[in-house]
RNA sequence: GCGCUUGUAGCUCAGGUGGUUAGAGCGCUACACUGAUAAUGUAGAGGUCCCAGGUUCAAGUCCUGGCAAGCGCACCA
């Protein structure tokens, strides 16, 4: 049978068959079943979601995936792959109330929740097929049959487990997080939510300086200086929150200063501090001429004066009064505590800080152990001096009762010409009270709520929470033996994320996603937490028997749905034998996808040997958008509850731009398609460019020319390759076996020198798999291919494929190709699977046997030792840079490559060099046709040398001295060079000193050979000899007639093997004695019969060589 | 604002531990080669290695400080 020829390469086409040639071979399949037995390697898919359609940037994220699991199959391991779905969450709810036209307010009242989570359930898996269709086409191997899903009974089952898990460690609680609320509403609002266009929007707020009174004690005694009243000033745009002003942050660096002035408002004598930076926006500069002592009361222009400066760290820990004694809190609170939020930009440089209505401020207040200022509601409970409604609570005496912010006012009430703001009304009493420093209005921009366009509060809500804190040291621990891709976003992005960590906040208030199954009564004091399908049932018999319910919910179901609606009409009984209700919140998504290493396999209900045997997991890949998500709860999980890393190699992949560095939107539309991409170029063209154009890390700027690139410059040179070898191949019926060949020592010296490189690569390529480096992969092939393989093997080697008998030379060259081609299939088979799919099997066609069915069931190719040597390839680039530097001195001189020269001259200054090219003498001399190298030694006296100085060795001895060495070293005369070479050794004078000069401290190199054409490159320099003898000429002669009938064959459509009688006639001597002293090679050449010189021929083509006219006819 | 990454030829990228002509491919120009031919070879043009300091005999490489771009996070009192 014979090697598959092709008209011309149709990657998409090649694709498309050995897509179809897989499936109907299992090829993925038994690439698995294999390997049974055999140790694993796991690898864990990260669930993406399927309402949406994939992008390119999915090509390469499953790209890197893939080349890994392919590898490590080819290693030999078990790649056991499940395929997943990511199936709850905001983004599926948000679409379906988009389809359905219904905000979550209609939730329950338009729609039930049993109907929109039936809705959710449908929009999630929309676009699977589109899914499936883009992982088959790109030759993502990954099981599709039996994927995980995330909404499934069995994996709920599991996150609840892992839910009890944590509680029963006392991991997961109920908390206060401080989150943007709408009291129009009644509900808090996500971050997505408030990311919504038109949220934020300009309002013009009552801004309050006030002014905290120093306590004066050991504390702050630095900060006075005889005066009395002594302030610091905090800026506020939010008043309503300063009954709640427990601290002031300041910042660490920032340098404060002290002010005597006045009050505006009451004209009192005061210190006020605040930073250095914002004086000049207190203080009118006009004031600063006058003098504390002329000023009068009620002037407006009032005087300042700058006292002593302190840093932020002088103030920590000073105690100030409280502003607004409304409440007492119950523990430390009104000191100075440090705030790394704290900017000069606005205010005054310090920060009214009320733990319960702002982020930060919460943040600030834990972390310094600040009380907050809360109240007891009905039940007993700790709450804000605001409540729900946006009202201050009876406590705040002056304001209870009123709403915090004027716009929940109605307009009525608003538009009456007496209504106040209760901002304003605080600024009023503060200033009553001598605590406003100063009130304007001020013009900021403000989230507000989407649905009822009233701003927000930030408001500490109910939420629960995952104690990650109580756990931090041993994620940080842990992450540092995770082998992170690059290093430095383990190191960078993750590692600080896990030092600065706080709880993860669990709580979701919607529709569509695993319920918490946390049960409490009334009154908070009994907690239950279910941790499997089957306590549940038991529970709820408990409950039938108490009571509380008639039936169970689930009654009937054919599969228990553990979603809402049915789990909130669970009602439980306690052990003292009280109602528990459901709390009423989902879990945040990010813990279904990183809880997948464990409900995949339904842990710890089924499957306890699988899990255990893939856990963790070997390697996983995602985006580096991916961080904070999935790496992150995959790592928390897996620390917090089973004391292990999840994964021991991550490689988190970049961004995929448009060409120009842009991101890709549809609404720029500049995203590509990635099945156009690859319906056009085909999976591998695709991939490879994915690779080896950057490491998956960097950002990629994916370019079609670049695509368009690698598939003809490197798979365009591979398919020429075994182009050639299967015409030539199938013309002496090759076959090839792995038994019986041709032994390494009887093969050229190219032969053995493609294999040492061949082997070189092997283990070049191993390597970077091994080190999750495919780009270096990706290069180290693609190099060798293109100018190893193919520029430089099969092109010196090309006369031994076509000319002559199927004899052991052609053999040993037949298979020395062969292997190299079969291991470049083997090595890329990772990256571009289809392609080497296609190269592997085209070299197997005659070598059928089970063990041949796919590359992908073969073993990774292993280093022979043996076959590399280090000689060889120095040779070989000794040929390759003689030949460079023949052709260069050819061109100058205008000698065409196909006038044979008599012969080159090479100075060599080692023993070594000489034998080296020796080794090669015959590639050099057909490779730039000439007849003779000549070795030109020292002996010879004509050689002139160039010395240098070894800078990285006396560099290190030297030091400073070096420039004068370096100086001394370049003015050494030829006999210095000479005596250097004889002794071994050099005395040189550097001022005052004597310097021993080694043979190792210097390079000598050739330079030139007077009188001679020379060119030099790498220290190498070459003599061409440029005369041309008659005998040179005329051979010079017959080369030009063999290539003019060689072109004149091809012009009449000949085959290759096609025999054919010549006919010759010109008037010239020369050419006449040329041909016939030539016969035998030009017949050789063109493959003819018989060439006849005659004096006149009848229709034949008249042609030109050189400078003379030949008469030529060529017949079959 | 904080963290991470990146910055080398027109474009895409290489440039272990500092060492003296800074490289490749593509593109461009010219010439050659021609039984792999939509391939190939040779040569040329093209660089303030983002900027500024510093360390060093020596810096693309190390340090400090900037600038620009990308990503992530936080916040807007």
């Amino acid at each position: 049978m014979k090697y598959r020829e092709y008209k011309s390469p149709d990657y998409p086409a090649f694709a498309k068959e050995v897509l179809s040639y897989w499936e109907e071979n299992h090829v993925f399949e038994q690439s698995i079943s294999n390997r049974e037995g055999k140790p694993t390697f796991t690898f864990y898919e990260g669930p993406p979601s399927a309402n949406g359609v994939p992008g390119i940037h999915h090509v390469m994220a499953r790209t890197v995936k893939d080349i890994f699991c392919r590898y490590k199959t080819q290693k030999g391991f078990q790649v056991k792959r499940k395929g997943g779905w990511d199936t709850h969450g905001l983004p599926v709810e948000l679409q379906v109330e988009k389809e359905l036209g219904i905000t979550k307010e209609d939730i329950g009242k338009k729609i039930t929740v049993e109907e929109y989570n039936r809705k959710c359930r449908e929009a999630v898996m929309k676009f699977k097929d589109i899914w499936d269709d883009l992982t088959r086409k790109m030759g993502y191997w990954v099981d599709l049959e039996n994927p995980y899903i995330t909404f499934q009974p069995k994996y709920i089952e599991s996150l609840w487990h892992l839910l009890q898990q944590l509680y029963k460690k006392d991991l997961l609680y109920k908390g206060y997080t401080i989150q943007p609320y709408s009291p129009a509403a009644g509900t808090g609002l996500s971050s997505h939510e408030l990311n919504q266009p038109g949220t934020y929007k300009d309002i013009r707020d009552t801004s309050v300086t006030a002014q905290f009174k120093v306590v004066k004690n050991e504390k702050s005694a630095l900060l006075f200086n005889g005066e009395e009243d002594l302030y610091i000033v905090a800026w506020t745009t939010t008043p309503w929150t300063l009954p709640g002003n427990c601290a002031l942050a300041v910042g660490k660096k920032i340098e404060y200063v002290k002010v005597k002035t006045f009050n505006q408002y009451d004209f009192k004598p005061i210190s006020v501090i605040l930073a250095k930076e914002r004086v000049n926006a207190y203080f009118n500069q006009k004031a600063s001429e006058l003098k504390l002592e002329d000023y009068e009361p009620g002037q407006k222009l009032i005087p300042f004066e700058i006292g002593e400066s302190y840093t932020g760290e002088q103030l920590f820990d000073v105690s100030y009064q409280q502003l607004l004694p409304y409440v007492q809190p119950e523990g430390k609170a009104f000191v100075v505590i440090p705030g790394d939020f704290v900017t000069t930009e606005d205010g005054t440089g310090i920060v009214h800080t009320a733990s319960l209505f702002g982020a930060d401020d919460f943040r600030v207040c834990k972390e310094n152990d600040i009380s907050a200022i809360t109240v007891k509601d009905d039940n007993g409970f700790d709450v804000p001096v605001v409540n729900k409604q946006g009202k201050f609570v009876d406590e705040i005496v002056d304001f209870a009762g009123r709403y915090v912010r004027e716009e929940y006012y109605d307009n009525e009430t608003r538009s009456n010409p007496d209504f106040k703001s209760t901002d304003v009304l605080i600024a009023i009493k503060l200033k009553e009270e001598s605590k406003a420093f100063k009130v304007e209005k001020y013009e900021h921009s403000y989230p507000h709520c989407w649905r009822t366009d009233k701003p927000i509060l930030y408001y500490p809500l109910d939420s629960w929470f995952i104690r990650t804190t109580a756990m931090k040291d041993k994620l940080v621990a842990l992450n540092k033996t995770i082998n992170w891709k690059p290093v430095s976003t383990g190191t960078g992005r993750f590692g600080n994320w896990l030092e600065n960590l706080v709880d993860w906040n669990l709580s979701r208030s919607r529709f569509w996603g695993t319920p918490l199954p946390i049960w409490v009564t009334d009154d908070r004091q009994e907690e239950k937490c279910i941790g499997s399908i089957a306590e549940l049932q038991d529970e709820i018999k408990k409950s039938i028997a108490a009571g509380f319910m008639d039936k169970s919910p689930f009654e009937g179901m054919e599969e228990i749905d553990l979603h809402r609606p049915y789990v909130d009409d669970v009602i439980l009984v306690s052990d003292s034998g009280k109602k528990m209700m459901r709390e009423p919140d989902l879990i945040d998504v990010w813990f279904d996808s990183g809880a997948m290493p464990y409900a995949q396999w339904h842990y710890p209900f089924e499957n306890k040997e699988v899990f255990e045997e893939s856990y963790p997991a070997d390697y996983i890949s995602e985006g580096v958008d991916q961080t904070r998500g999935w790496f992150f709860t995959l790592h928390a999980i897996a620390g917090m509850l089973f004391d292990s890393v999840a994964f021991k190699n991550v490689v988190s992949t970049g961004l995929v731009l448009d060409k120009s560095g842009n991101k890709m939107s549809k609404r720029l539309g500049n995203a590509v398609n990635p099945f156009e991409t690859l319906d056009k170029f085909g999976p591998d063209a695709t991939r490879w460019y994915m690779i080896s154009n950057a490491n998956p890390w960097d950002n990629l700027k994916f370019d079609l020319d670049g695509v368009l690139e690698v598939q003809r410059r490197f798979f365009g040179t591979l398919y020429n390759t075994y182009s050639f070898f299967a015409l030539y191949a199938n013309l002496d019926g090759f076959e090839y076996s792995e038994g019986d060949q041709i032994p390494l020592a009887d093969r050229t010296e190219s032969d053995r020198w493609i294999l040492s490189r061949m082997n070189t690569l092997i283990g070049e390529v191993e390597e970077a798999y091994e080190d999750y480096e495919p780009t270096k992969a990706t290069r180290a092939i693609q190099n060798f291919v293109i100018d190893d393989l193919s520029n430089w093997y099969v092109r010196l080697n090309r006369k031994r494929f076509w000319v002559g008998d199927f004899n052991p030379d052609k053999r040993a060259a037949y298979e020395t190709l062969y292997s190299c081609l079969l291991t470049v299939a083997k090595l890329g088979a990772p990256v571009a699977p289809f392609y080497m799919e296609k190269l592997f099997l085209d070299l197997n066609r005659n070598v059928k046997s089970e063990k041949n069915l796919s590359v992908h069931l073969q073993n990774f190719p292993q280093t022979d030792g043996k076959s590399i040597v280090k000689d060889l390839e120095e040779q070989m680039y000794l040929a390759q840079n003689i030949s460079s530097l023949v052709h260069s001195l050819r061109r100058k001189h205008k000698i065409k490559v196909r006038q044979p020269l008599s012969r080159i001259m090479v100075p060599i200054l080692s023993k070594k060099t000489k034998e080296q090219i020796q080794a090669v003498e015959e590639l050099i001399s057909s490779e730039v046709n000439i007849k003779t190298v000549e070795y030109i030694d020292d002996a010879s006296g004509i050689i002139k040398k160039k010395i240098k100085p070894n800078f990285s060795k006396l560099g290190k001895e030297y030091g400073p001295k070096m420039k004068a060495v370096a100086a001394a070293i370049n003015q050494i005369t030829a006999d210095g060079i000479a005596e250097l070479e004889s002794k071994q050794s050099l005395i040189l004078n550097i001022g005052d000193e004597e310097i021993n000069l080694g043979l190792a401290d210097v390079e000598i190199t050739t330079e030139d050979i007077p009188g001679w054409t020379v060119a030099s490159d790498n220290g190498m320099t070459v003599a061409l000899d440029i005369n041309l003898t008659e005998e040179l000429k005329r051979e010079g002669i017959a080369r030009e007639m063999v290539n003019r009938i060689q072109n004149l064959r091809k012009d009449m459509g000949l085959e290759v093997q096609d025999k054919i009688e010549v006919q010759l006639s010109s008037k010239e001597e020369i050419v006449k004695v040329a041909l016939e002293e030539n016969r035998t090679y030009i017949c050789r050449e063109t493959q003819a019969n018989n060439l006849t010189l005659v004096d006149k021929i009848e229709g034949g083509e008249t042609i030109d060589i050189n400078d003379y006219r030949v008469n030529v006819s060529i017949k079959k």
